[in-house]
DNA sequence: TTAATATTGATAACCGTTACTATTATTATA
DNA sequence: TATAATAATAGTAACGGTTATCAATATTAA
């Protein structure tokens, strides 16, 4: 099936690409809904799927049990504040390496990874926020 | 509420603590029914969560959107194969650092930080076996 | 023993995501 | 520009993993 161009695809891509944090689909889908009212959940998510497929957009798996989306498909880790829930871009140098390391000693092929980094944002550091419905383990999921 | 002994708490650990794959819930509920016929999944899930948070065991989020379960709970990474989707616990030395380089220029506070490889394990390598239901993406979700 | 209470089994509810389908929008072609 | 082919949509139902509920049971302390 030849993808044919659709506004509801570029609405999504929209409100995505200018984004830094890492929405949902729910977000995104209430965010899209001001320039589409009538714009179903079910083609945000189809959108949203087509994108990550097309390599537009990639998915975040954060362990919160719900799918995060990024427009920035560049390679980069990511913070996620076990306070507030907050994920962050993690900019770090010579990461590159990591691949390498982890390749020296394992029979299989390895082509690409991930890593996620957790703690406390600079915001709730500061803040001293009390653990709100989050729990505010040292490890998540993961 | 102060923790209780449970038998079926045990027959969860101790069907998980023998095992170097990372089962999901379900798999430990069908292996635990074998001593235990009468216990019930949500006592599974209960217990894993128990065990999680007095940190006997820790889940392991590969990006499929089920929870898999380790009783490994010493700092290692994990392999997942994008083909056939087996986790495999993946040895490498030096990533220690990877956290300290993580924090050297970030403003919030790392605590903890985990890591995942994708690719193809070994065993297909050698089969060059068909992408099965999963699907062969270079990069899953995560 | 008895009393207090954590745990269980059974089941319903929950919620993020996916599938289904008639209708609509997009694109290619005449 | 009209027409035909078909991808995409809105609305909604279904799906599946996980969580919540609750009366009955097991564990522990006294």
């Amino acid at each position: 099936m030849a993808l044919k161009h659709s506004r509801q695809r570029d609405a999504v891509y929209n409100f995505l690409k200018d984004r830094k944090d890492h929405p949902t689909a729910d977000t995104i889908y209430a965010g899209v809904r001001d320039e589409y009212p009538n714009i179903s959940l079910g083609t945000v998510y189809r959108n949203l799927m087509v994108l990550r497929d097309t390599g537009k957009i990639r998915t975040v798996d954060v362990g919160d049990g719900v799918i995060h989306f990024d427009a920035d498909t560049s390679e980069h880790n990511h913070f996620i504040c076990t306070r507030c829930g907050r994920v962050e871009d993690l900019e770090m140098e010579s990461i590159d390496r990591v691949k390498e390391i982890a390749a020296a000693n394992f029979a299989g092929k390895i082509t690409g990874y991930s890593a996620y980094f957790y703690g406390v944002c600079e915001r709730c550091l500061a803040e001293q926020k009390e653990p709100a419905d989050r729990q505010d383990r040292e490890q998540t999921t993961g």
